[in-house]
DNA sequence: CGTCGGGTTGAGGGTGATCAAAGTTTGTGG
DNA sequence: CCACAAACTTTGATCACCCTCAACCCGACG
């Protein structure tokens, strides 16, 4: 059942009855497989379906005038990269998969067309789309005013996070097909001081990184270094819901 | 009539039809004044209405636990500064006047009522939040990819192209009450930095600062620095609409 | 006239960038 | 399965952008 991730996501921050899960589940979407690094959507591009992630890992990013790419969000399975794109014409960034992905494709008439009718299944969307726009918040501030070390930390109990709140693996082992040189594009940083940082935290007994295995030894000391709060994930929220 | 400027915003992204314009005028608004430097809400609230200017500027801000400030967006008159508050429980960064404002204040059943009988606000609304994060995405680039003046510049060419997108005087004079602290906190840089970049500004004719009146002598040339494009913008999609 | 918020200036230091090269792993084709 | 290339990681040396600290200036306002 391809839609189960993306069920899963959505019900997390929503509260949908059967009927509105019998309609997501019937929704027409094409599947199909991507390699690493292959885009799954353009900047500039008018984009006429919805792209969800199944299995793998993707991210969004702008590349500035001046050749320099700026990572703005990692997604997992589950994730819809360019919900946006139901609502705003053309692209302002790029989708590209981080590793093998399986995606689902979902063409914005029907998806308008169940959002017209399920007031509810529009207002998961939306709230989707909203707890996406506090990520950015937080990835702001995370860019703007940590250093180096913290901000890497950041970025690790992110998505260890949000890993374990779609009730994938342990918080504290994930996979992440990311290359330093990704980190960097994602932390506004080189990648050479990347590869020290990242020294910094194995030195400190906070990080084991072989391949793209992410191990953090421990955990609370990571996220109190992150000064990491997930408050801006907006975690369970569906059932104080009105 | 207070919703005139809350008006101009939805319609330039999105097709209002009469009966929905007349909608949002019946809105009951309380309306209320704050001198600057006020809390329009705060991290942590559970806010139960949504906040709109109609006069004046805000900004929205999280401080991290070590005290650094991180202003995430700045807000001009017509704008909605915690849309996001109608879907997400709770407050997940503060929102504070730069200036004296007059803001509008909409409960979040009337507004959730309105968008369960009119689709099209719903979506004008959801577009709204959507181009929201847009800004966010390019605020990212700016502080994570771009140095210190082409960082200012950039900050500078958006909020003249959002006013003049409003209407407001022309998009080469306006009003802007921030202090160099303020744009600091904005560029995720110190005040000391922000006071040399806008002398270098000032030196090249780019900018003229006098009290919290800025001129841009030449825009062109001060877009061509930022490398500005105003793609994220998203500007008068509502033609193009579904 | 004194205080206060904000702007300006200077000196010195450090985080992170740049440049360059050497390892190491990954992947592909023979 | 090996050979080779390409991609990624690691290390070193040097540099610069921006930060820190500190003082002084200026205008607004009581």
């Amino acid at each position: 059942m391809p839609t189960r991730a993306l069920l899963k996501r959505l019900q997390i921050n929503a509260a949908l009855d059967a009927d509105d899960v019998e309609t997501i589940k019937a929704l027409p979407m094409a599947v199909r497989d991507f390699p690493a690094h292959a885009p799954l959507a353009r900047e500039g591009a008018r984009s006429t379906q919805c792209c969800v992630l199944i299995e793998g890992f993707a991210c969004r990013s702008k590349t500035t005038f001046t050749g320099k790419r700026q990572i703005l969000s990692i997604h997992i399975a589950g994730e819809i990269v360019d919900l946006h794109g139901l609502h705003l014409q053309v692209m302002d960034h790029d989708v590209t998969t981080l590793s093998k992905v399986k995606a689902g494709f979902i063409g914005h008439d029907s998806l308008l067309a169940i959002t017209r009718e399920r007031p509810m299944v529009a207002e998961a969307l939306w709230r989707y789309s909203l707890r996406d726009a506090a990520m950015f918040r937080e990835w702001i501030v995370n860019i703007g005013r940590r250093p180096a070390i913290n901000r890497l930390a950041h970025l690790l109990v992110e998505i260890a996070t949000r890993i374990e709140e779609m009730g994938f693996a342990g918080g504290a082992r994930f996979e992440l097909p990311m290359t330093q040189l990704d980190i960097a594009d994602a932390l506004g940083l080189t990648p050479v001081h990347v590869n020290r940082v990242i020294q910094e935290l194995r030195r400190d007994g906070l990080l084991e990184l072989h391949k793209h295995t992410v191990l953090l030894p421990d955990l609370p000391r990571l996220k109190q270094l992150a000064t990491f709060d997930d408050l801006y994930l907006h975690r369970s929220e569906a059932l104080s819901d009105v």
